[in-house]
DNA sequence: AATGAATGAGTCTTCATTCAT
DNA sequence: AATGAATGAAGACTCATTCAT
């Protein structure tokens, strides 16, 4: 199969698939390892190329770690805003981006767990991006509560904390299994956590 | 003052004090710059002694960053546990436990990322203390919970998943001032986490 | 000028101009540059080909840095000894040949330090070259003074050293600028150089 | 006897020896291979010390090369000077000076091709460092001029000229064997180079 | 013939660790 | 016990060269 297709894929390879492919590959190493386990003939291997092909695409290790943390915040803010579009209501977008952030860290705990580990890594203009990426999940969540108040249906609040509560909860995801809540599935989850956000605890 | 008590100091390290303050010194480092880019000699230099001694106390960085990790955490839950016991009721206790939380990571902000971040470093044993350190935090806030619960002011739920919201909301301290909740002050989260939490947002 | 030749020149270089293009694409970078950190990318670049055209003439970078040094001194050994020829006596010829080796190496210092400071890139032929180049410009000098020593101008001696000291002189060409010789233009180092080794110095 | 004295070497060594050490192991090597092909390791090996180490001495292989650079250039020119001064007059003088010149380019001529082949490696500092030194030996032989001049026995001209022609003709030295100036001992050179100064070669 | 994307051998450099003092 | 000079394994990165198009 790798065989069959190679002709056609290298055609297409040339003009952009090399450098997205890079960035993925190097998503994964990066993910399971972290910035300095990663070793740079690993991602380019994993990427099925030469070591010095990464540096004609990329300046540096650094770089390419930019690179892969911008294209992966990206397409889930993408993703994430569309989700978030999906619903006739208040709460069934909330269910849906609430649902897909879940899933999204569930799959690919790896990965988000960079954003906070590698920080360090971070020069002040990849800490503000992320800053930013931050801000703009925390929006998307406070515009669809911000509906719920709008329609009646929440309390006419600052809908900033809420939004955030909801998001850092969906970290749990990334410890389903090690923290005991085995059989808690994603959706599970999600459910349970709008349940505790929006009707509270107390009787 | 520092100067005055050096020589008492260094009478007494003898005994126990250099092992503690290796730690110490290397718990600033690894917390600002994360384990790899730290480098033993910089904190044998925070610590004040040659490279060497490091190595007579800690068998590898390695070792060292396992340790440190340990002694933090062994401390912060100590401090946790004091902190769910003294309150009168649960809602104080929940108070007193979430704000000395808030307030660590607020302060420490650094070492709390290691937890998260250098997961990589951590071999499985590590690995299986810090679940078990979640755990036990997680236990803390589910016992204050309980009481309510038995209290009649709770609902009648499991206390596991509220009692993790409300744990991973409080990582909200950690990006105060980055994510535009500038003015929310530490016991200002608090009190809108635990508002949140145990009356709902819903109207 | 340049533009409107282009054409002409690109259809011609197909037989023989590319070759020399390179040589003297090459020329300059290795002149500013030294061989090592002459890139063959940026030969190509300045030669306006692509990289791998480069390899279609030459071997490899050590072999276009042999020809370029054979080009160079070849094309200034002919010179030499065309100046070394127009002159009605020994003094005009000495003169001559004299300014025109001071001029070059004013001007393109950068090649004929190569020829010293490159001398660890050669291998034994290059070298053997080298020694022969060095050895034919002694020799067109000697044949002048020879000349002037036949007419009984100069003293019955073996001219070689004068020969060698004359052109040796001739190198302070290189520093001017550098060395407080300000003001001492090619012309005026020509006729200082002359006059010292001609006159003497002693009263 | 390399054995015998190891423990008064090793002794030694841990104060200045080491830093020296290195100097004169990475001169040898630079001196016969140049700045590029001379490895950072074959250097430690000349030096009977571990690749590390000569980065706890010099900060990077080019700091190292400066420091190769000053290092033989000052001893150069403290000799030098040392020499000049040694003569009844300005001839011996004159004749030490340039004989001293003339065997250390004989016996070293690896080295002092350094000075002009390696430019390119020269930033800024270095390059002026070597104009000092070129501008500092002139300086001496032109002062051995003045002080013939002032005895009456050197025409009354601005010495700096046929100083550097003296300095510019000792380079012969480098040559011998090369060039056919076979059977030319260093001390023949000297004289040959002297009397044509001297004298010139007009009848 | 011309190209430039791909390659990997070769090097500098870092830094955890050792060990003689 | 304490030290820090010495070490060398490990890894990022460069660039001459190749070769499919």
């Amino acid at each position: 199969m790798e065989e069959i297709s190679i002709k056609y894929d290298s055609a297409f390879k040339k003009k952009k698939g090399r450098y997205e492919e890079i960035i993925i590959a190097a998503g994964k190493i990066f993910s399971s390892k972290g910035f300095h386990r990663a070793r740079v003939e690993e991602i380019a291997k994993e990427a099925g190329i030469g070591k010095g092909t990464v540096y004609e695409y990329f300046k540096s290790k650094r770089h390419l770690f930019v690179e892969v943390i911008k294209y992966f915040t990206t397409k889930f803010l993408k993703e994430f805003k569309e989700a978030a579009c999906s619903g006739k209501d208040y709460r069934e977008k909330l269910e849906n981006a609430l649902g897909l952030l879940i899933d999204i860290l569930h799959e690919s705990s790896g990965f988000f767990e960079l954003l906070v580990r590698d920080r360090w890594e971070m020069d002040e203009r990849l800490y503000q991006w992320m800053v930013k990426v931050r801000g703009e999940a925390s929006k998307v969540i406070e515009d669809i509560l911000a509906e719920g108040i709008k329609a009646g249906k929440i309390k006419d609040i600052n809908p900033r904390i809420p939004a955030m509560i909801l998001i850092e909860s969906s970290r749990l995801a990334l410890f389903s299994g090690d923290l005991g809540n085995e059989g808690m599935s994603p959706g599970g989850l999600k459910r349970a956590i709008i349940d505790v956000v929006l009707n509270g605890i107390l009787r």
